[in-house]
DNA sequence: CGGGGTCTTGACGGTATTCAAAGGTCGTGG
DNA sequence: CCACGACCTTTGAATACCGTCAAGACCCCG
């Protein structure tokens, strides 16, 4: 079983010997889900989260129309379904997209962690909050952004954070995504992300299909992107940690 | 000045008399804002958020097309510009929509918050998730939506949303949006606005303009909405408050 | 009375959708 | 080892929704 990658939860505060052991006893015994399994549907009662040890995961909402919106594909790293937390029952989702080894954790042990460590819980609330932010950008590219700047501006995201992920390869992404789910995830069809992904080819930016793609041309991507957001790390204002 | 409204505080969790003292000693000096202020431009330093005592504040991002899409119209009670906190430098530009009063909070204030009062943080944690939820929906509204419909939505979200903030009188809704800043919010653009305003106006549903929109048909409009979240209450996971 | 901001309407064009069908690839079972 | 089927990609033609451009009306405020 892989072991749970740390780097989202570093991002905003260093982690102390502490915190790590925390972490560690929380991803002890992970389980494994085969592609396609829904780990949660919309609607089901929530009790717990996620954290990805290793594969991809997608959160969607289903609307009356029969159509989807892919809110998020989540990398090894993440943690999945806390939006819930606010909810009387599940608001999305949550299906493999890849083959997937996760491990649970209830809410009660996350309330415990706040009780606990106030700097993890600060911690949790940026990463949070920087998720708030990708919906943000999001958003904007979706409502206000060609289909082609659409298709590219994933591309360079998926290649970012896949980095960070280690599921990036030189330049290439190895990314399960069918051009289906891309455009569920950018508010397109799959007959229009098809020939998005052309053009891209064509002119030289980004190749390959389900399973690999390719970045050729990573600074010409970026140029037809708008978003290129700095993190904090360690700001000032974070509460001490509990071993510190 | 208007008093600070505390229903965004106590959604999650009911306050105690310590956390009720604390916060108007937050809210003690507000200030006024004339509408058309810029109370923080995207990319300016971060350093606090603001409570919004009254008036509608926009947050919105702009892209270099020099399009600009709405993320989020704020109503009394509010925290503005919290995402901020996990940015270099801050994301989403505030305008005031309207004549605003607001108070300043550093993000060192919050962090202290965090380490005295474990109870109040997590509440903080789920009202940043419900922003969360209600970004994901509008996403999935954007994205997969008719112009139709998501006029419709933002009506029925403005109606709910403005009866907690007190900016509801009946079904009319006392909202300063100009028909292009409903384009912004939604990713369309004025001229559509105002054919779907008008249709949702002959089907009987909404009507007015600029100032004062009024719902003739709520449940016509529920109709064709996809999005009935409930939210939870008092969740038993939550850790005790720092007086219980 | 003038002017900026907002709403309204029409004509036209383009981006993306819809519908339909064919070609590729891969894993599975006969 | 080949055949089949499921899944994914690719392409074309017709259509629809929404954007763009333009101009006029309305209204409140100075």
């Amino acid at each position: 079983m892989p072991p749970f990658p740390l780097h989202r939860f570093s991002e905003f505060s260093a982690l102390t010997l502490r915190q790590r052991e925390v972490l560690a006893s929380l991803t002890r015994s992970p389980r494994r889900y085969p592609r396609r399994t829904v780990l949660r549907q919309e609607g089901a009662t929530a009790s717990h989260v996620w954290l990805l040890h290793a594969g991809w995961v997608g959160s969607s909402i289903d609307l009356p129309s029969a159509k989807r919106q892919l809110v998020k594909v989540h990398l090894p790293g993440d943690v999945l379904g806390s939006t819930s937390m606010c909810l009387a029952a599940a608001g999305d989702t949550l299906a493999a997209l890849s083959d997937v080894v996760a491990s649970m954790v209830p809410f009660d042990t996350l309330g415990q962690l706040f009780a606990d460590d106030p700097r993890m819980a600060a911690s949790f609330l940026l990463s949070v909050q920087k998720e708030r932010v990708a919906l943000m950008h999001k958003l904007a590219e979706i409502g206000r952004t060609s289909a082609y700047e659409r298709v590219a501006g994933l591309m360079l995201d998926l290649l970012t954070r896949g980095r960070a992920a280690g599921v990036v390869d030189g330049n290439a992404i190895d990314a399960p995504l069918t051009q289906e789910q891309i455009a569920d995830l950018l508010g397109l069809t799959n007959v229009h992300v098809n020939r998005m992904l052309r053009k891209l080819n064509d002119d030289g930016l980004v190749s390959g299909t389900h399973g690999r793609y390719v970045i050729a041309d990573e600074a010409g991507l970026a140029a037809s992107v708008p978003f290129h957001p700095t993190f904090a790390h360690e700001p000032a204002w974070l509460p001490e940690a509990a071993d510190a």
